[in-house]
DNA sequence: ACGACGCGCCAC
DNA sequence: AAACGTGGCGCGTCGT
């Protein structure tokens, strides 16, 4: 394969000038937080199939930003981190690129949304490559690594330490931008050919509107947050002390504390797949006489060390996990910049990371409690109610449900009733509500059995009865499992995304489908919010909620806007948003209040 | 020292 | 007939 890498800045413009459309970028730089105090771009490649210029980020500033301005579309793998690098650094604004921008990434993913664990291509630029380009096709990563590993450097120093006229760097850096160029003109007419062109519009679209929330963040309650990380580290002190007492030295060592637990006479009875003890939270909580929330429930005398090792593993991670990386990634002006991942998952859904503020502790707002609206505004949020259940409603035009849902009555008190009679207990509700979860995820009897606690024989007449009362969702469920048995195994939702399924898990189609189709329907409505000019005032997409802040006056209204823009007919079936002014802090949102405090 | 993996736990 | 889905990420352990 010809790669033709050059340095030095000689013939840069006219070769810009004249090459085909797009052109490759990547940059590389110190390190992947980009917000963090001394991050930098150190180079930035420019490339078409055979010719990669590889730019000093600091002694070719002025030329970079020109090359920029040239009215060019532009490709990029993985483009969100080289767009906010580049933004960061001054190099290139995002406004001034987005419509412009091609990410092979995406790309790759609508053709093939599997990792390589899940048998797909995978999405890294050099496993791409090698499927699309070239099997020898080499990116230079592992003598690059060799390099790092000779200077003893870790991987993530090795990035900022390498000299920046490095042979190995160089021809790293420069490889990249020739492999996604030859990359995108593969990918490119396959992604058409699927007739997925519009929905790759759509996507980098979104990609780039995520990248500008990404870019604001949100801001962090500095005092707050130190005061509550010390107070966990503290607490997590404590309880390792205690359980230390009982002998676990480590307690996040499964086997130490299932040794001490059986030593002092417990009785473990359920294993993890590789056949050690399980001892999760599900077997330590009733050791310690406790409730899902943590309780007393009266029931037997609480093991001290199953206690003391629950309350240090979640002292331990609350403090790690959040408020400790809450401090380490906010930037200078204490504001948190999350990673978001326009299309992750198989499904196509949202993933957040650095930190991953999709999932911080519901149960209790002190984690929340940490995040705080700008100077004068507040915390807001909109959130689809019953997304999955109505979008599978919708899906399977089911009359019984579309019924259930059009009268307003709720969901879980009707499906009661239908399975149960009209005295439905409060048990009977719960299970008929599992029972609907259970078609959403794929669940079955056991489990259902399981998590109630009904008998299995219970669970399979509700099972049943759910299945006579719904017919359209069991109809529709196989209906999508024998195409898929029958033609190419995957399913193809509505906006035309191909989601491949597993062989023996093809039960999984209805849940794909259903998680598949909620998640474009909140991106349909980030677009939109942004397209009716709300975008300002959102902060983070929540899989089926968004999360914003607006001025503390005209909270009521912005909020109640974001909901009529989200809200909308779907085959029929009316997708409803709840929206609400937290407060100051998102911990609002969660029961907390000042006052209180 | 580093990476892979098992396990666990946080969310929707 | 039956089959619980999607993530991020830290710790401990074990192999290289």
């Amino acid at each position: 394969m010809r790669a033709d890498i050059r340095t030095a800045t000689e013939g840069f413009t006219e070769w810009l000038g004249q090459t085909t459309n797009p052109v490759a970028v990547d940059t590389e730089t110190t390190g992947l937080d980009i917000y963090s105090p001394g991050f930098d771009v150190r180079l930035v490649q420019f490339g078409d199939r055979d010719v990669a210029y590889v730019l000093d980020a600091k002694r070719d500033r002025a030329l970079i930003q020109e090359a920029f301005t040239f009215g060019r579309s532009w490709v990029l793998h993985n483009a969100p981190f080289d767009l906010l690098a580049l933004d960061r650094a001054g190099l290139a604004d995002l406004e001034q690129l987005e419509g412009h921008v091609f990410d092979t990434r995406i790309m790759a993913h609508l053709l093939d949304p599997r990792t390589e664990a899940e048998g797909g291509t995978g999405h890294s630029l050099k496993r791409l490559a090698q499927v699309w380009v070239d099997d020898t096709a080499s990116d230079g990563q592992t003598e690059l690594n060799e390099v790092f590993r000779k200077n003893g450097w870790k991987q993530a120093e090795g990035w900022a330490k390498i000299d920046i006229d490095h042979p190995t760097y160089l021809h790293y850096a420069g490889m990249d931008v020739i492999l996604t160029r030859r990359l995108f003109d593969e990918l490119k007419p396959t992604v058409l050919g699927i007739g997925a062109g519009h929905l790759l519009q759509f996507e980098l679209h979104l990609m780039q509107l995520l990248c500008r929330m990404q870019r604001k963040g949100m801001k962090v309650d500095v005092d707050y947050t130190r005061s509550l990380h010390s107070r966990l580290q503290v607490e997590a002190t404590e309880y390792e002390a205690m359980a230390e007492h009982f002998g676990v030295e480590k307690i996040g060592s499964g086997k130490q504390v299932a040794e001490a637990l059986l030593a002092m006479g417990e009785e473990l009875t359920e294993q993890t797949p590789s056949g050690a003890w399980k001892v999760d939270r599900a077997v330590l909580l009733p050791m310690a006489d406790l409730d899902n929330g943590w309780n007393r429930l009266g029931l037997r005398e609480p093991n001290p060390l199953a206690d003391a090792v629950l309350r240090a593993k979640r002292a331990e991670k609350w403090s790690v996990a959040y408020t400790g990386a809450f401090l380490d990634l906010k930037d200078e002006n204490d504001r948190l910049h999350p990673w978001v991942n326009s299309l992750q998952a198989r499904t196509a859904r949202m993933s957040v990371s650095r930190p991953p503020l999709q999932q911080l502790p519901s149960s209790d707002y002190m984690i929340r409690r940490s995040f705080i609206a700008d100077e004068g505004q507040v915390m807001i949020a909109a959130d689809y109610s019953q997304i999955e259940m109505r979008v599978l409603a919708a899906l399977s035009q089911d009359e019984a449900m579309t019924e259930a849902i059009l009268s307003g009555v709720d969901l879980h008190d009707y499906t009661a009733e239908k399975l149960f009679g009209p005295d439905f207990t409060k048990a009977q509700r719960k299970l008929a509500k599992g029972v609907g979860f259970g078609k959403v995820y794929g669940g079955g009897a056991e489990t259902l059995s399981r998590q109630t606690g009904t008998g299995i024989g219970d669970v399979r007449r509700a099972i049943q009865a759910y299945d006579e009362t719904f017919r359209g969702i069991k109809r529709y469920s196989q209906g999508l499992q024998e195409s898929a048995q029958w033609g190419k195994r995957e399913v193809v939702t509505r906006v035309g995304r191909h989601l491949p399924l597993d062989r023996d898990r093809v039960y999984a189609a209805t849940n794909y489908v259903v998680q598949s189709t909620a998640r474009d329907v909140l991106a349909q409505a980030v677009v939109d919010l942004y397209d009716k000019g709300l975008g300002d005032y959102l902060l983070l997409p929540i899989h089926d909620e968004i999360l914003g802040q607006a001025p503390e006056a005209e909270a009521e209204e912005i909020v109640h806007e974001i909901k009529k823009v989200m809200e909308r007919d779907f085959d029929g079936i009316p997708l409803l948003s709840d929206a609400e002014v937290y407060g100051r802090t998102w911990a609002h949102g969660y029961g907390y209040s000042e006052e209180g405090q």
